[in-house]
DNA sequence: CTGAAAGCGCTAACAA
DNA sequence: TTGTTAGCGCTTTCAG
């Protein structure tokens, strides 16, 4: 048997009777090279196999790798994976590619990512930061050319690019409806843990909505959840209590499974809620669900375009952008409360 | 400002006055060195924030890259996210990266996206093959080592390890299920292109069903789409038909978002649902939707389980491993076909 | 325990 | 239009 040995350059050039560096002018475009000596060149490759070899390319030509690094905490997420087509439209026409890896949302394990990821000399890093990961020593690799770019959540001990939802706004505005419904006690079953950004921050919106209305926060309305069977189980805490919630913010996509399932097992249609993050089918739902829709494919697009930017030189100072939220009603945030007849909430029909 | 220029091995000797191979030593644990040299080797490493070159490395040492290139068509479809979790959680611990690429299912994308792959000296390459696409110019590289594995659909022109669902088995499974409740006239909402291998092998366990069962098979019950919306008109197109299906299995999970939001338009609870590949939320759906479920995470585990094999040297024929389907009811499959009275089926309470 | 030299596969910078 | 030389950053080989 043959040697099991990719075919080199010189292999080509050998086979061709040229130098290395004929083959490489021919491959790469570079240099003029007769009519003739091209075709020669290319034949061989075709008959040899030849794929030149990318890495040894770039330790010569000293550039970065013509991938972007991704971290993400979960592959298997839907949000992220469209996070990532958004950004692999973008990228792609460059020729850039994908590098993923999956951080568990694991402080530990995104670093040791990310120090992988700059060993391979990506063009770009982007990150899903996990709770607690510290973001300092990316300092000097970005000083030295590789853009950062935070997604969903902002880094730690490093400002960067950053593209988040407007995760806020958004959760006030899903509450302000919920209100305006009629509801006063209004639950929210978000992810653990407590410290994630998105996790605070829709809670901060839901703590704005209900400062708005003059509403009380009731510690006892919030819960923490991981797993959809977790916010399952928290939707049936909050139902039984004394003085249960008569509508529900959900934290994620995640929690909104849970929750949405438990209501149906337990047949509790005339509880309210209001979902972060849409979900397929959520029009087909009994009732149809409304949400606070995120757009993750353009989070990724605009974390494409902005590592774009910069590798063409930009180096203007880091941007935060945030991609809006939008509030899509589809008739389970207007379920009238049980106290509506005696609340300040307006009728119903006046949302319709 | 000091040079934007990473450092390297060499800075780092210098740094600590002793040979580059020094340093490599201590970095890699290759041969011995003394307590005192390695601490001060560290230090300096951690000073001047050095990350040794994956790239030349590999150069040097001749070996693969330490990543899994992926192919698949669609980033955003949680299927292969799933596939890409279950590939990840195999093969993390042996230290390799996924690559991954889309090839939006076009067959010219997809031999750029391997030829990428192949340039950068993946260990593995694992591809979710577009119609159309040949793979005979993988033999070479995978006769070099480089292990080449199909996933969900098999290659073309090169026999090589392949992961896939008992799709025909499944179909079958699913449509003697309907036909159990007495249905007579199934539909199906296949995916296009019409020679996607997923699509034809579960349109062929349809049939497998209907021979079973001795009933007609008939072509105007079989319909394509690409997108839930094209599922949505080709359902509404099966229900305006003048003998019309009671039931219909869909062909995947965008197939199933459209026909089960159509349904759900039209307020047609009495139409039968088998959906192929499981959707979130299906037990909550009204009525609940039975599926024959896939297990995408298991398909790429079972990938990565192959890749691990190949890489250790396990040079036995291409294996191919069927990963099986659950038929899961939840009513939608139960609904009584409108014949019912007439028809072979047995009482529902069977069912229950 | 440490270092010097050679070379991985490729390309930059010069020639010719 | 083509070839030569050097060198990318690292590791291998072989000496100290």
């Amino acid at each position: 048997m043959r040697p099991l040995r990719r075919p080199t350059l010189a292999d080509v050039a050998r086979e061709v009777g040229v130098s290395a560096k004929t083959v490489s002018r021919v491959l790469n475009e570079d240099g003029p090279s007769s009519a003739e000596t091209r075709k020669r060149v290319l034949a061989a490759v075709e008959k040899l196999g030849f794929q030149p070899n990318l890495m040894a390319r770039s330790t010569r030509t000293g550039g970065a790798d013509t991938t972007v690094g991704l971290v993400v905490p979960d592959l298997s997420n839907p949000f992220f994976g469209a996070v990532a087509a958004g950004i692999e439209e973008v990228v792609h026409e460059t020729g850039l590619m994908l590098l993923m890896g999956s951080s568990e949302d694991d402080a530990d394990r995104e670093a040791t990512l990310t120090r992988t990821f700059m060993a391979r000399r990506v063009s770009v890093l982007m990150v899903v930061p996990s709770v607690g990961a510290d973001h300092a020593h990316l300092k000097a690799p970005r000083a030295a050319g590789m853009p950062v770019i935070f997604i969903d959540r902002p880094g730690n001990g490093l400002t960067s690019d950053t593209v988040v939802s407007s995760n806020r706004s958004g959760a006030r505005e899903g509450v302000a409806h919920l209100i305006a419904a009629g509801h006063r006690r209004i639950g929210f079953v978000g992810d653990v843990p407590a410290a994630l950004y998105t996790r605070r921050e829709r809670l901060a919106g839901y703590r704005d909505a209900l400062v708005s209305a003059s509403l009380p926060y009731s510690r006892q309305l919030v819960t923490d959840a991981h797993h959809p069977a977790e916010a399952a189980e928290q939707t049936a805490r909050l139902l039984e209590l004394k003085d249960p919630p008569s509508a529900l913010l959900t934290g994620n996509n995640f929690m909104t499974i849970g929750v949405v399932s438990e209501l149906a097992r337990r047949g509790r249609r005339d509880v309210a809620v209001v979902a972060f993050d849409d979900v397929p089918m959520a029009e087909t739902l009994q009732p149809a669900l409304t949400v606070i829709a995120q757009d993750p494919k353009a989070m990724g697009q605009s974390a494409g375009k902005t590592a774009l930017d910069r590798l063409r030189g930009d180096r203007s100072r880091a941007r935060t952008v945030i991609v809006p939220t939008t509030l899509i009603p589809r008739g389970s945030g207007e379920l009238p409360s049980p106290a509506r007849a005696g609340s300040r909430g307006r009728s119903p029909t006046e949302h319709a």
